[in-house]
DNA sequence: TATTGTTATACTCTATAACTATA
DNA sequence: TATAGTTATAGAGTATAACAATA
């Protein structure tokens, strides 16, 4: 390899994205992705279904609807994580009491084991990167700010 | 609607997903990525290619590889991204001296000023999102906190 | 008419493997 | 043998449109 070439591996000036948000936005959330994933890929689990197992957790008997609505995704990505998260026994359906287009969601008995398992997994890798910063408060402040930002 | 289905339109518990640095990165970027787009897709320029260029305007000169190990990507990504860019007339392909196997990135005249006006909406943008934030010494601290979160 | 779950579809992003021409 | 660019391909994620059953 000449000087010339290697002067490419570590000497690239960013300019402005270095002074984007959006891009070290996407830097950070890229890791934290692929970490998890290293963390959870075992179980089966993405963020995506992560994300829906936790909202059915604390909010049983939502519909399919309401879960989509709640992570800001559309309601037909819902039909094959919760087809997946039914599958592995975590989730199921059932019909709703007052309308009969829509299903309930529920947490099964084994899908509530499997949350607290795979809680403390995601727990563990959220507080080593969590250590990165500080402090805790400067956890609580970079939450904030995230929250700020994902608004509208 | 019934009353207990109105239930699910805002009163949903995040629970572990609002403490979850993870979560709220991936809803900040979301948001931060569509609005990316809102603002630049009748330039036909997505945040990816932004990158590209930015990189290539501040590193006259690097191989398509060498762009691609800067912004974490696969060198296979930047054969599309770079035929879309020289169509564009904003980047140009160029022989390398030393080596006959890849080629050198530069701007183009209509490219550094494609780049500017491209520069000046994403600033626009930066700084509304920046203003969420109650000063720029916050922004500095976030931009540092995600830099550390986006480490290996 | 509007909404729920569903299906089909497509588009983007990304990663992998294999090929070629060079080194 | 190793690397640069390329191609083909496949997977995940996401969004749109249309349909049947139901409201």
């Amino acid at each position: 390899m000449s000087d010339e070439a290697k002067q490419t591996d570590s000497c690239v000036d960013f300019g402005i994205l270095n002074s984007l948000l959006g891009y070290r936005l996407r830097r950070a959330q890229m890791n934290f992705f692929s970490k998890f994933s290293e963390v959870c890929s075992d179980l089966g689990i993405s963020p995506g279904l992560f994300a829906v197992i936790a909202i059915v957790d604390r909010n049983p008997g939502l519909t399919q609807t309401a879960v989509a609505q709640a992570l800001g995704n559309d309601r037909s990505a819902m039909v094959a994580a919760v087809d997946k998260l039914e599958q592995m026994d975590i989730i199921e359906r059932r019909a709703a009491k007052n309308d009969r287009r829509s299903y309930a969601l529920f947490m099964t008995k084994s899908g509530e084991q499997f949350f607290s398992t795979l809680s403390n997994r995601v727990m563990e890798h959220e507080k080593a990167m969590a250590q990165r910063l500080k402090s805790d408060k400067e956890v609580d402040w970079l939450l904030d700010a995230l929250d700020l930002l994902a608004k509208d």
